[in-house]
RNA sequence: GCCCCCAUCGUCUAGUGGCCUAGGAUACCGGCUUUUCAUGCCGGCGACAGGGGUUCGAGUCCCCUUGGGGGUACCA
């Protein structure tokens, strides 16, 4: 028959050339559920697909799934959104952004779910099952108690559409299965490669809840089909639920885009990462760790280095090097050179990756990242009462210990030193973070620098310090800041240069090194050890506030001995 | 239990049959710098899970074992 091969070739040819002169966009999409603050996994996910969107020209869009009515958490859209845009991960279509592809809610798209379930009916590719939840629910039970394995037995003779229609009518809880076709179903994935699962796995699964909202699986599928996506990555998590998705697709007459399932990401001990980590380690009393992208945020972070840390888990360039600009990872990025082997989030090279790019981005960035730690700070922390510190309870140990270095202020309900950072001068600010450079995060610069930005009165002396600085030798300490004090009053000129060459004049006359009299200085001007240079943090402090405070701690001595 | 995926330093990874005496990063250890903290600089420790094949040659290919992980919902 060479007229037909004639034809065949013809049509080739002319798709060909179609491909060539418009290639068809690349969309892609991240399909969050509405339940919370953005995972940090989740981030990991859509930075993939962002990435391949971007280094395509082509779209990336955002979907929210909330077609679970129960587990739908109020505020969670804006609260994603709000991470996205803080990671600098923008979105084509969309919440917000909008789209011709819209509505972006599952939730205001039920019609046009229907409109595909009874196709599936008409064509008894889906059919009404009537057991309750309850049910099936006894079924597994007694399986498990025989040790049989349970998988869902589709009835015979199946219900007809009308009775089915009846029943829920009726008021019944029915839902609609999708009838699996029986034969095994190999899944190609980009990354995993040919993944074949046996028919006997694959049971009748829900596609449409009693509720009359699709399930996952079914929204999912029809969607990525309207919105014209080409390339699915996900979590690995769903590499079972892909030949659910082949099925439909392929009973609906869909094309199926490309899969790439992700390796998964875990904690440092292997298990999930999960905002239940966060509740288990307030109970225990520690410092819970973070989980979400929010929780990152308000640990000081900058997103610079987050997305770069996170780009590594899972994918890595192939270079001998690994910190990379947004931009820079864009032109590396490729799916194939994403991993199959899952990964564990290690805090500690998070912390290297975030001090080297504290160090790295401009100046005026970095105080725009500072502030927005600030305002978050500010935020999430309330003014703080006299009740902060709590009702001093059988008090022994580790509370004993945390409480001298930990940044509680005095007694009187004082704004957070965050907050009024977060208020503070563009160039004050500025300078705070060049004099703590090399700091990790920001809450090290509010340690160091925090002095700065509470009252004189509300500086608390650290017993540990008090007794080490200038307790010691008889209290030597407090005669040096005696000594100093007086010189101090007298200096004119405030500035850097002039307070370091009456510092050194007076090591060199007493025959003692910097340290010496900077600990002293330290402990009287900040309450603790830890300050930027002495003669930088003085200089900031003033000359006022510095002999004030001075002045104050040597009259504390009398108080604590 | 059943189905599926994975396997290089503690951790993230490079490595696509000879370039591997296995590279980088981080952590850790040591030294130097230093006014505290944090940096910075130099050096060190440290891995191909085990067993069989294939091949002149295997971290790289195949099989088994072991280990880890995912799925097994009217969740997504």
């Amino acid at each position: 028959m060479p007229a037909g091969t004639h034809v065949t070739t013809t049509r080739l040819a002319s798709w060909m050339t179609e491909t060539v002169d418009k290639k068809p966009r690349v969309r892609v999409r991240f399909a969050p559920s509405p339940t919370g603050y953005l995972h940090i996994g989740g981030a990991r996910t859509v930075l993939f697909n962002w990435l391949l969107a971007r280094k395509t020209g082509g779209a990336f869009i955002l979907r929210i799934e909330d077609t679970d009515r129960t587990r739908h958490v109020g505020d969670s859209v804006r609260k994603i959104l709000d991470d996205l845009r803080w990671l600098g991960l923008d979105w084509d279509e969309g919440p917000e952004a909008g789209g011709e592809f819209g509505p972006y809610f599952q939730s205001q798209r039920l019609d046009t779910y229907d409109a595909h379930l009874d196709r599936l009916l008409q064509s008894g590719d889906a059919y009404y099952a009537m057991e309750t939840p309850e049910e099936l629910a006894a079924m597994r039970e007694k399986a498990r108690a025989e040790k049989r394995d349970f998988s869902y037995s589709r009835p015979d003779p199946l219900p007809t559409i009308e009775q089915g229609k009846a029943a829920r009518d009726a008021g019944r809880p029915v839902v609609v299965r999708f009838k699996m076709p029986g034969t095994d179903i190999t899944v190609v994935d980009e990354i995993l490669g040919e993944v074949t699962m046996p028919a006997d796995t694959l049971e009748d699964f829900v596609i449409q809840k009693a509720d009359r909202f699709p399930t996952y699986h079914f929204a999912c599928v029809v969607d990525d089909e309207l919105m014209e996506i080409t390339h699915v990555l996900r979590g690995q998590e769903h590499l079972m639920n892909t030949p659910k998705h082949v099925a439909m697709q392929r009973a609906l007459g869909f094309a199926a885009p490309l899969y790439a399932h992700l390796p998964i990401i875990f904690n440092m001990d292997g298990s999930k990462m999960s905002k239940r980590d966060k509740e288990k380690a307030i109970k225990r009393g520690e410092t819970p760790p973070e989980i979400e992208v929010h929780d990152f945020r308000a640990s000081g972070y900058l997103p610079e280095a987050i997305i770069n840390f996170i780009s590594l888990l899972g994918w890595s360039p192939g270079a001998d090097r690994e910190q990379f600009t947004l931009e820079e990872t864009v032109s590396l990025f490729s799916v194939d050179r994403i991993g199959k082997t899952n990964a564990k989030f290690d805090r500690e090279k998070l912390i290297a990756f975030n001090r080297d790019w504290a160090g790295k981005v401009a100046p005026d960035r970095l105080l725009a990242a500072f502030r927005d730690y600030l305002s978050v700070c500010a935020a999430s922390n309330p003014p703080t009462g006299p009740d902060d510190i709590d009702g001093a309870g059988p008090g022994d140990g580790p509370a004993d210990r945390a409480a001298p270095d930990s940044d509680r202020r005095g007694g009187a309900a004082e704004a957070p030193v965050e907050a009024v950072m977060a208020n503070a001068d563009a160039a004050v600010l500025r300078r705070v973070l060049e004099l703590c450079a090399g700091f990790r995060t920001f809450p090290d610069v509010v340690k160091k620098a925090g002095f700065l930005f509470v009252s004189d009165d509300a500086i608390e002396f650290d017993p540990k310090a008090v007794k080490k600085v200038l307790a010691k030798n008889d209290g030597a300490g407090y005669a040096l800041l005696d000594e100093l004090l007086l010189k101090l009053e007298g200096v004119t000129d405030w500035s850097v240069g002039a307070l370091e060459a009456l510092i050194n004049r007076v090591c060199d006359e007493k025959g003692i090194k910097l340290g010496n009299i900077a600990q002293p200085l330290r402990v009287a001007v900040t309450g603790g050890t830890i300050s930027p240079s002495i003669f930088e943090s003085l200089e900031m402090l003033g000359k006022v506030r510095t002999t004030a405070r001075i002045r104050r701690c040597v009259e504390s001595r009398s108080a604590d001995v």
